[in-house]
DNA sequence: CTAGGGTTACAA
DNA sequence: TTGTAACCCTAG
């Protein structure tokens, strides 16, 4: 009850980029043992500092054009508001993925017409709708159908895991152990739709004007049921067209992204032959050189 | 001991 | 309500 959350200072953070410069990533003990981070990271794991520094690289290479300043320190003792930030060091992370602009580039104009930024929620549901595992389907495989869809952050997965959450928590989700599954309820009440997640109630007017097409069964029929089945049928069938269309795209983005990975491993490969040489450079210097 | 998934609490 | 940071738990 004393302590709810520890927050990080500019100071503990610091040393943490040090100890990792000196020691390397991965050498927690050994940076949290160093007498020369000892006295400042004494009330840290290091366990601590290996999950600091994930989140450190994330925000890094993730949105780092967002300043995300949180409150400096709610319970600051020795509070001096001096920040450090001449220290710009970026962990070393593959922030090669988000050199390419964030946006998609092939983006239809019609298919996704949401102007909210960023729903994940909507992702998520439509990656479960569509893999309709009954067992559940794993975070990792809902995480890579959802990257095959959409351009996601580097720390996608663990958005994804606390989304996943969110979702348990209204019934839309069920988890069964490590696997995410659509809850019945839910799965029935959207079966088709997974452009606009703010499907309004459909109207009986509607169902028999798409009945219409069909020519299985007569508009005057009193059988609601029918044109109920109607509806659904050529909801099917247009999400399915639909699905196929994709598909196909997704097979044409995928021939893509893999002649980019085999550019951005050229590149990577200089660029780690030069470093190791003891060559200072940047990305940039490389990129501009090679393309 | 480290890496990673998962959980909880907080802020916008 | 959603995204993020700190924290916890477990496998290798």
């Amino acid at each position: 009850m004393g302590a709810p959350k520890q927050k990080w200072t500019s100071e503990e953070e610091e040393a943490l980029r040090r100890g990792v410069l000196k020691h390397g990533a991965g050498k927690w003990r050994t940076i949290q043992k160093d007498p020369e981070f000892s006295p400042v990271l004494s009330s840290r794991s290091n366990i601590d500092l290996k999950d600091k520094w994930r989140n450190l690289s994330f925000s890094a290479s993730g949105l780092g054009s967002r300043d995300k300043q949180r409150v400096p320190r709610p319970k600051a003792p020795s509070s001096s508001p001096s920040p450090s930030p001449q220290l710009l060091l970026l962990p070393a992370t593959n922030n090669v993925a988000e050199a390419s602009p964030p946006e998609d580039c092939e983006k239809s104009p019609q298919d996704d017409k949401t102007p909210s930024p960023k729903l994940y929620s909507s992702m998520i549901l439509e990656a479960l709708g569509e893999l309709k595992e009954p067992n559940g389907s794993e975070v990792t495989t809902i995480c890579n159908f959802i990257e095959q869809r959409h351009e996601v952050q580097p720390n996608f997965r663990r958005l994804l895991c606390a989304k996943l959450r969110r979702l348990i928590g209204v019934n839309k989700v069920e988890k069964i152990d490590k696997s995410y599954k659509l809850t019945d309820s839910y799965a029935k009440r959207a079966l088709a739709p997974m452009k606009d997640p703010s499907l309004k109630k459909k109207d009986s007017a509607k169902s028999s004007k798409a009945a219409k097409g069909q020519g299985l069964f007569t508009a005057a029929s009193p059988a609601l049921g029918a044109a109920e089945a109607a509806a659904t049928k050529v909801a099917d069938a247009e999400a399915k067209s639909h699905l196929a269309n994709e598909h196909m795209m997704e097979v044409e983005r995928i021939g893509k992204m893999a002649e980019e990975t085999e550019s951005l491993l050229e590149l990577a490969s200089e660029l780690y032959e030069r470093c190791s040489r003891g060559e200072v450079l940047t990305i940039l210097q490389v990129a501009h050189r090679e393309f």
